[in-house]
DNA sequence: TAGATTGTTAATCGATTAACAATC
DNA sequence: TAGATTGTTAATCGATTAACAATC
């Protein structure tokens, strides 16, 4: 059942959390005009493990890496996208119109990730018909039936803690399939469903502690 | 070596991720009246596994938890938030004053973390002056001052990724150890320093996976 | 006491790293 | 051919999970 041509790659989720940085280094050196790069090179410029890159990119690519020269970079990064699932554009709509959520909304890039914000929605009615980076903010109220209209199947959670629980129930009811969480709590969910927290305390949390280490020295 | 009352407490990294949640999480318990609490139960209103919390509550906790009944509360946040350096407050700097840059200015939360941004500096002239989310905004050519003047410790990128190479460097000019990093790029640095990466492609990047992962079916 | 929860020790699991033959 | 890089197989490492005695 597996060794087929199509047969679907197995990549751990660390190895995913590689992958974008892969990307955005493939698509640089692609810029500069290289078409071929060995995997102890791309190591190198990441501050990567050798074997570790070289076992990623052998997961990722469809065809073999070519020894004493390496992977074939268009090929690359297309099987990478692929894996990502950035060819086919997902649709978003994004809650909670406040500061992150503007800014977000005002982000350009997502688009090259596979992901469209399509609308936003706010409870404050005053916000209602504005525009906020080129995308209509629509009344809270009707969140599920557009989900469900749209058949909308990502939906970003940037409102505050005490309504993000209502929230994400309301973007499940929707339809929604993967919940992209950046409010710093825990959002109980039916099992299929997936939540990807955004948590800018859990980062910081590792940053913190490294600098707590370096001043007890 | 080990065994000694203050000896520095190993906590994996993984488990420094999920501090924060445990954090949250406690801090609503204790508004909510409660003293105690018991590993399976926070376990499972987490959705995580009960022998992974208790292992965790007993990595950071100094005092034993009470079998029967479990850890106090009160005593469990005082010590996640003393390893995470929550406790003394550590200056930073933000460069960059776009849309992200501005959203993570006005964002109130940060002080909770042991982190307070203490000025803006953006290449923009035209920006110097002014203030955003109450702070001010400097010219990007008094950073590295600044930096050394105030004995900033902390940096965040939140400019272009053409110029968070640059940025980067000027902040390790400034003598800061550690750098939370927004743009999509791979910075180099000295050993010493710390790099936070705080890439969205990067989390969307597993959700984009699973969603991917969902339509095959 | 009985029952629940902790702490400890061992088992499992998975990812990273190392070693080396195969290949261009 | 010689040398670099790949792919594969095995070893190491670390974290998670399981099992069970100790404790309140």
């Amino acid at each position: 059942m597996d060794g087929l041509p199509d047969s679907p790659v197995m990549v751990s989720v660390q190895a995913l959390h590689r992958m974008p940085y892969y990307l955005q280094y493939l698509k640089e050196q692609q810029k500069a005009g290289v078409t071929v790069i060995a995997a102890p090179a791309a190591a190198a410029s990441l501050d990567l493990n050798e074997v570790q890159v070289r076992k990623d990119f052998a997961a990722v690519s469809k065809t073999r890496g070519r020894p004493k020269a390496g992977f074939a970079i268009a090929e690359l990064i297309f099987n990478i996208e692929e894996l990502l699932g950035y060819h086919n554009v997902h649709d978003a709509v994004l809650v909670g119109a406040g500061s992150l959520g503007s800014a977000l909304l005002c982000y350009r890039g997502f688009d090259d990730c596979g992901m469209h914000i399509v609308a936003a929605f706010d409870a404050d009615a005053s916000l209602a018909g504005t525009e906020i980076g080129g995308k209509k903010v629509l009344p809270a109220d009707q969140l599920i039936e557009m989900c469900q209209r749209l058949n909308i199947h990502i939906g970003i959670i940037a409102v505050p803690v005490g309504q993000a629980q209502a929230v994400c129930d309301q973007l499940v009811a929707g339809g929604v399939l993967a919940i992209w969480n950046f409010a710093p709590v825990h959002l109980s969910t039916p099992g299929e469903i997936l939540v990807q927290n955004e948590n800018m305390a859990a980062s910081l949390a590792l940053l913190s502690q490294h600098l707590q280490e370096k001043m007890k020295i």
